[in-house]
DNA sequence: GCTTTAATGTGAAAATAATCACCACAAAAC
DNA sequence: GTTTTGTGGTGATTATTTTCACATTAAAGC
């Protein structure tokens, strides 16, 4: 299959544009619908539904639920997803409490830190020290982590992170993980995307 | 100049790049050691520098502190980059404290919320009822916001921010802000962002 | 100062992604 | 039952982005 990263991005905000569409009580859907609600074309929710063979009727649109089954499935929603985060600084603490996971079955397990006055196993997600982290992945089979951690120690939670099975990695870390297995790395950086918006505020200001 | 939105993003993580290299005491360095530290080719860094003008020395690669200072222009850091914070949930708290927006030079002026409780005045960053913040925008001439409220409650916001001046926002609410006036939006939508990371496990895993 | 070397800068080519245009067909109208 | 209508599906086209390839040139070596 030959989908490309923006699709799955898009492919995402269909899933939450029916999921809300579904609250209103819509039953079917039409592409332009859609299109409307995640800001692009009809077209190219068609061409992106095709890439992953989700097919609706004509003249009749697509049914919303079975639209949200099929991308629930392309998301793997079907499966536990499970989510360690290392790092409780300002930014791990808030994915800690953040409820919008729960909605997607995304399951905070544990977190991980090194400042001991963090630590708790009483609390509804435990926090555990660093050294904990390598044998609770392989222990719990995790496949997912966060790393919010300064940039200097983040490699280094990389590596245990690689060593101990976990397939996909959300960094919050301004460094390019060195990565050479298989695990899938998704960086997101808040200090660039303040940054990129100000390059647009100034372009658009241009003459 | 016929610049493309992954290009602005590469120009940021070399930035990056270059200020770590900087503080290692690089003063020159060639496109293929920025390509390493990015993840991405040399003939890329060299496409995107010639688009911004950029240029280095033919086989004497790029003078550190030159890059740094024409990618600050690029990114108007000589600009003062007022930044409000609307919604001080989790991830609205956790921008608050981030310390890695003042290293480039982005000041968080004012959050504004409509719970009482969070308001203040005498903290390092005031909080203010949501009722100020259009006010608070135009004395203040403020350009760039930030959205981290409920989604039902962002496009609300968005009009507010819209009307008293705002150029650009970063938006945390995962709906698709419907703005037809010359305002740049980021979107950022961390349950996306894992759920993708998983889309790609998955798809690693496939045979 | 001449030669060699290694890096830049960029036009051309290739790859990727988005848009268009139109056929096919199911639903609605009558 | 027939016609009309409007939407899905998709091959063709266009646009965009990345990669390649190499001429160019400044530095280093001798």
């Amino acid at each position: 299959m030959s989908t490309n990263k923006n699709c799955i991005v898009r492919i995402s905000r269909y899933k939450n544009a029916l999921n809300r569409l579904k609250s209103l009580g819509f039953v079917k859907v039409f592409s332009s619908n859609l299109a409307d609600a995640t800001g692009t074309s009809s077209a190219q929710v068609r061409k992106d539904f095709s890439l992953f063979g989700i097919t609706g009727n004509k003249r009749g649109g697509y049914n919303v639920d079975n639209l949200i089954d099929q991308m629930n499935q392309i998301f793997g929603k079907h499966l536990v997803r499970k989510v360690v985060i290392v790092g409780l600084g300002n930014i791990g603490k808030a994915l800690l409490n953040y409820k919008g996971f729960e909605k997607e079955s995304i399951k905070v397990a544990a977190a991980f830190d090194i400042d001991s006055s963090k630590f708790s196993d009483e609390t509804d997600v435990p926090v555990f020290p660093l050294e904990k982290l390598g044998p609770y992945i392989k222990d719990n089979e995790v496949k997912l982590g966060v790393i919010s951690v300064p940039d200097v120690a983040a490699q280094q939670v990389f590596e245990i992170m690689k060593e101990a099975g976990i397939k996909g990695v959300l960094n919050f870390a301004p460094i390019n993980l060195s990565n050479e297995g298989g695990i899938v790395i998704n960086n997101i950086n808040l200090e660039m995307e303040l940054e990129n918006l100000v390059y647009y505020v100034i372009a658009a200001e241009k003459p």
